[in-house]
DNA sequence: CTAGCTTCCTGATAGC
DNA sequence: TGCTATCAGGAAGCTA
């Protein structure tokens, strides 16, 4: 579920309760969600670590222990991470339990089992992960209309699916990338080489819009996050475009359609999104 | 290069 | 009510 808003989301929520407690032991449950190194490694290595701070890129949380060994977790689909008390009621599907030396206990649920744990040494490549191949953060300063414009402005791949490439702008899903579809008059399916200079600019202003927006209006308490075992996610009645088909446009009241692009759904004002002309 | 498909899983929902 | 089919916000890997 979770796209780069959401996940900063949590990093904001869990880093204050993490942050400086050392990992007492491990409970690994379900030994699939351990992509590196092996399961039983992985546990030993991981018991005793005393967490520093939690750090993110793009959609991967980055625990940093004071070993310079490091923790990366990406939630997939369905991953939840919690801080809870000792006797919070158990969810059906927590894979991973680690009491914390405050008493309380990080856990990890995963419903699809998508989501997966690395943990890597200090001398151990970045590769192992992908997070090498990780594109810019939508926030930063590098994002802007020359770079998304030499990323793609020879590719004929549709808006939507350059959008979803975490190598060239990381974080972004399948949600935003329609809401940001929406915010910047783009056909999902306009070919990335028919957009113009100007067209990319908006896109990079969009994008960061956006993104911050998200992340604004996913703020919550902590009690509020626990209470919704880090699976509510508050800014969904406040999508525009995403989940829309079939009901009038926010802009101009027209039906909002539907089409597949890549295997993912995406969702478009057919009026307020008009294919364009090549340029 | 690009499109399209499969795989990893469970659960919600729609249709019969 | 109970059955089956379809789909879900991610991403890698494969074929054509």
């Amino acid at each position: 579920m979770p796209e780069l808003p959401e996940v900063e989301t949590i990093r904001r929520i869990v880093e204050p309760q993490v942050a400086g407690r050392t990992i007492r032991a491990v409970r690994l449950l379900q030994e699939q969600v351990i992509a590196h190194p092996a399961p039983n490694a992985f546990v030993r290595f991981l018991s005793g670590q005393k967490i520093t701070s939690l750090d993110r890129r793009g959609k991967f949380l980055l625990f940093h222990f004071a070993s310079g060994d490091r923790m990366v977790l990406h939630l997939r689909m369905t991953g939840q991470l919690l801080v809870t008390p000792t006797d919070f009621p158990m969810e059906k599907h927590t894979h991973l339990v680690a009491p914390l030396s405050d008493g309380n206990e990080l856990r990890y649920i995963d419903v699809r089992r998508f989501g997966r744990f690395w943990l890597l040494r200090p001398e151990e490549s970045e590769a192992i992960v992908g997070l090498d191949r990780l594109g810019i953060e939508p926030l930063s300063v590098d994002l802007t209309g020359a770079y998304l414009k030499e990323h793609f402005e020879r590719r004929a791949i549709p808006i939507k699916a350059a959008l979803l490439d975490q190598s060239v702008v990381c974080g972004i899903g399948n949600i935003y990338a329609d809401e940001i579809l929406y915010a910047a008059y783009l056909h999902p399916e306009e070919p990335c080489n028919h957009l113009s200079t100007r067209a990319w600019n908006r896109l990079a202003v969009t994008i960061r819009d956006i993104i911050a927006w998200g992340i604004e209006t996913d703020s919550m308490m902590p009690e509020e996050y626990l209470a919704g075992k880090g699976k509510e996610y508050r800014n969904t009645p406040d999508l525009r475009a995403y989940g829309h088909e079939g009901k009038p446009c926010l802009r101009c009241g027209r039906t909002m359609k539907r089409v597949t692009i890549g295997g993912r759904s995406s969702c478009y004002c057919p009026y307020c999104q008009r294919k364009k002309r090549p340029v």
